[in-house]
DNA sequence: CGATTGTAGCTAATGGCATTAGCTTTGTCA
DNA sequence: TGACAAAGCTAATGCCATTAGCTACAATCG
């Protein structure tokens, strides 16, 4: 039979689609084989193990949401910049929706690259509070709201925890326009 | 050998106490079986299997935020109501951490029961905004941004996903005061 | 008080998963 | 063409949940 030809970045590559399609907690070693029309064991030829796959996933998705946010911090004009950075942010979230579950799950705290990577996602936001003059410990603070607000809002709506799906596009702007009327008057 | 005296009252008693332990994760039958010094099928006598466990795990924890919460609403007056709920809120995750994470993995849409008591940890909420004056569609946006901020605080936290653990009370408090100020001046 | 019977708990077995060991095949390069 | 390293395979181990079927205890009834 022919050989499959595989390595590590094309395990990850297939991983990564497989994730956002069946979900993340749907991703297994003998899923992905399957995938590849391979045999189990075969895989541990050129990965170490699942976790190792898990990790690079969500290192993947940080990368990619980090790069997301930088985009929409730099773009345009900064007025906006709050505004697309928690669009950027949740489209990333519900386009890659595996990725952005794999991020969730990996608080090993020996783990310095997944830090500092988990860096550049705040740099941008950073940035982006400076042009409402905010920063010092009151920017640390920002920085937190924000983070707990979009991935709060993410997370619940992935999970269907608003209930029926009305108004959820509403209820992300009033979100947006609530942190921007507190950074623009600076309020608090 | 004398009889464990197994029911599934105690199971689950114990599968809550053991999520908040050890974690929501490790949360299996074998675990618990061990827990009572018994073997592991002996279980499936008194409970039909882990799905019922971590939705009984889930079901219960809902009513207790939900009981907090209410409590929290009631309580004194209503001017620190929101600091009072959401400060309970936080606290029930710290001290239940997995019952908390339990309540977030339930999203089957089917369960009418769960979707109830969802409505039981909401309804404090809204009559927390009615305080403030916020009703209406305006209450509902409000209650998933404030959902929206809580749990994301309060999972990342639990994650670790904020660095170094200073000032997180702080962050915290700020976090509240920036929706007290936006609910209270009626912005947006 | 002893026989009956339901049931709690047991052992054995099945099937799925990750992972390891060791064999076989294939592709490449001298 | 022959040797060797790497790729993929099968078999095996050990963990898990779950099911089937056995055994022994405990409460009830004659």
């Amino acid at each position: 039979m022919p050989r499959a030809n595989l390595s590590p970045t094309k395990i990850l590559d297939r991983a990564l689609k497989w994730v956002d399609v069946h979900g993340y907690e749907q991703l297994s070693m003998a899923a992905l084989a399957h995938a590849f029309g391979v045999a189990t064991p075969s895989l541990y030829k050129h990965v170490p193990s699942l976790s190792w796959i898990q990790r690079a996933v969500a290192e993947h998705g940080l990368q990619e949401l980090g790069d997301m946010l930088q985009q929409a911090a730099t773009g345009r004009g900064q007025e906006k910049a709050l505004d697309h950075m928690a669009r950027a942010y949740r489209e990333y979230a519900k386009a890659h929706p595996g990725r952005y579950s794999a991020i969730q799950r990996a608080p090993d705290p020996d783990d310095t690259d997944l830090g500092q990577l988990s860096e550049r996602v705040l740099r941008p936001i950073y940035q982006m509070l400076k042009t409402y003059g905010r920063m010092g410990d009151q920017a640390t603070h920002d920085v937190r709201l924000l983070r707990a607000a979009l991935h709060g809002f993410v997370s619940l709506e992935m999970a269907g925890g608003f209930g029926m799906p009305l108004n959820i596009e509403e209820s992300f702007d009033h979100l947006i326009g609530v942190l921007d009327t507190t950074f623009r008057n600076n309020l608090r």
